[in-house]
DNA sequence: CGCCGAAAGTGGCACATGCCACTAATTGAA
DNA sequence: TTCAATTAGTGGCATGTGCCACTTTCGGCG
């Protein structure tokens, strides 16, 4: 037996995921790269995009991130000028997202080099095989996972 | 089509294994927390453990890792007296790494916390699903994607 | 043997993420 | 109205990841 990462190389469920999300992120990254934006960003602007200017707590849920990693994240799109944030009106505590003319032309751009990894991608899978892996991998997501309440002392 | 977002929220396939991740990875890090591990470095530690002590570039290219990324990665774990390295007896430019004893004491640990958020998940989706899931991960990730060669002038 | 190019790691830099402690603004109740 | 609890974000800290520029070794050639 040649060792090496044998056929699923863990049965962890969490590290197979982590894996092939750095396999892919790579491969859409090196896509995006002509415009300056990561996978990452690129979702962000476009999760924005079809919002309707939302706020920080509603993009964070959209994106199962946490809230402070969201914060994070948006500040290189924030100083390279492609998003701007402002108080909700009602509620000040809010804050709410927007993306300016310059991230709407750079979402745009992105979009035209996206497509090319989603469609090479969709070449090699299948595009059947790859929404039905997305709809299982939104079904996941929307799992309500809580650990077995751990029965101390019981 | 007025669709978009919510149902799957994106239909960047990159963007949704991410979402997943981000969910699946807090699940899964919680459940470690006893053992003051995460996820990744339960990963890293579990396939330290079955391999022969290692080089770097044979975990990173098992883990589909960087290798640089690994050693950031590592740090952390060769500080706590997890893991040590040593150069390769035949190759000085390979470095090869193992398990300390504390390091195997801790992975096992590990593995019983790691098991109740395994099984947990597993009773949400089917062990039948899940492994089906893993297979078409692993699947993806073993994929030769390449954005084809952009025709360059005529 | 001496040199060149490939291979394996390292370090620095930037961004991705999460948790925790803290602040500010709101809401609900006495 | 006033104060406790809640909600939305921020900042700091630690780790996860990748890319790039280097450095050290190896291996192959003349």
């Amino acid at each position: 037996m040649t060792d090496l990462q044998q056929p699923g190389f863990s049965q962890c469920n969490n590290a197979t995921l982590r894996r092939t999300a750095r396999r892919l992120g790579r491969f859409y990254d090196e896509a995006l790269a002509p415009s300056g934006l990561k996978g990452t960003q690129f979702g962000l602007l476009f999760q924005i995009s079809v919002g309707s200017e939302p706020a920080m707590g509603a993009i964070a849920e959209a994106l199962i991130m946490d809230l402070s990693a969201l914060g994070h994240t948006l500040k290189p799109l924030v100083r390279d000028g492609y998003v701007e944030t402002f108080p909700d009106k009602d509620d000040r505590r809010v804050k709410r997202v927007r993306l300016t003319p310059s991230g709407q032309a750079k979402l745009d751009e992105a979009i035209k080099l996206w497509s090319v990894a989603q469609r090479q991608f969709e070449a090699m899978v299948g595009a059947e095989r790859a929404a039905k892996l997305r709809a299982t991998l939104d079904e996941v997501a929307a799992l309500n996972l809580e650990l077995p309440a751990a029965a101390s002392s019981g």
